[in-house]
RNA sequence: GCCCAGGUAGCUCAGUUGGUAGAGCAGCGGACUGAAAAUCCGCGUGUCGGUGGUUCGAUUCCGCCCCUGGGCA
């Protein structure tokens, strides 16, 4: 008996359409884990389920967070479990979809108990952060915590690493050692990863960025600039938010804006291949036109 | 038809006073525990248009041919 249908893959490889498809015909209830579609401000750049598509099934956890919140998967997680237990309750099946591989690992594998780390700390931290070499990040870590200063180089995990560490005065090793138990059993999950050709996918990419501005993925910018957020926020870097806002701020004209955001969304989605290949060994690989029949056959 | 400029990586080009070549972009591989659409690490993928000649050795010099762009007729 399968307990959950997940459904991951590539930015523009047919995930929802396909999720949307199966929602109908098995009576089940889409759950996002993309940490960008949860972002109420960006329907349009962020490809979220439109109106008319969202009432052909129930959705959860599209466009409920503020985009001044910093989201991330220790709250993905929290939302997803909340979400479960209310399906489970009403015998509906959840089809989890979605572009965050992160979001599947830590759903099917689990994530680990780490106490959160207080707002002015963080905000304290990285402020201070700003103006240090990471040579120097790095060196203040190894002081306070060897064992994650050997692992680490990149300066964001140095400094979660070092938050964390300024929070509890333990090493992020040692509850990373730990991890609760998985929300979801992937035994029992049927777990697909579309797979379309890269060079169809390229294209397809570039074809709906074009769409996306048409569609007014400009004004959703503007609206997202009027808010004067902080940029660090995860929503500032959606992808096409950056270039957009350079276009808007007179730096680049519009052309430009969309040929570097189609280039970024071309080696996110190699990043996904990479992720799913290396850290999602339980889905399995399927090429779009193939996945319905094969869900629908493994469901039977 | 004649004249000029060019033909080197997927693209735009650099370069070799003769010793089989390198940048940017694109592309590819990898890492991944509360920002993951983020962040970070690694990799040059090539009949140097073709063919003959000179030479120990030609992508480089010379001849011829082909192709592209521009000019003149």
């Amino acid at each position: 008996m399968i307990s959950a249908i997940l459904i991951a893959g590539p930015t523009a490889s047919g995930k929802s359409g396909l999720a949307l498809r199966l929602a109908e015909r098995l009576g089940g209830v889409l759950v996002n884990a993309d940490s960008m579609q949860v972002y109420r401000d960006l329907a349009i750049l962020t490809a979220r389920p439109r109106p008319d598509e969202a009432a052909r099934a129930p959705h959860f956890l599209f466009g409920h967070v503020n985009g001044a919140v910093n989201y991330s998967v220790g709250r993905f997680v929290e939302d997803a479990a909340a979400a479960l237990e209310r399906l489970s309750a009403e015998r509906l099946m959840p089809i989890f979809v979605g572009g965050t591989g992160l979001y599947f690992k830590a759903l099917t594998q689990g994530l680990s108990d780490i106490p959160n780390v207080p707002k002015a700390l963080r905000a304290e931290l990285r402020a201070r952060a700003e103006s240090l070499p990471v040579a120097e990040l790095h060196a203040e870590l190894a002081a306070r915590d060897p064992a994650m200063a050997a692992k680490l180089s990149d300066p964001q995990r140095i400094l979660r690493a070092l938050e964390v560490h300024a929070a509890t005065g333990r090493s992020l090793a040692s509850f990373q050692g730990a991890k609760r138990k998985p929300l979801l059993d992937a035994q029992s999950c049927l777990a697909i990863f579309l797979a379309p050709d890269r060079a169809v996918l390229n294209a397809t990419i570039d074809q709906r960025f074009d769409t996306m501005l048409q569609a007014g993925a400009l004004k959703e910018v503007e609206a997202l600039r009027t808010r004067a957020l902080d940029p660090a926020l995860p929503v500032m870097r959606a992808l096409g938010v950056p270039h957009l806002l350079r276009h808007l701020e007179g730096e680049i004209d519009l052309d430009a804006a969309a040929r570097l955001s189609k280039r970024d969304t071309r080696a996110y989605a190699k990043r996904q291949f990479t992720f799913a290949r290396n850290q999602l060994p339980a889905f399995r690989w399927a090429a779009p036109e193939a996945a319905e029949t094969a869900v629908m056959e493994a469901v039977d």
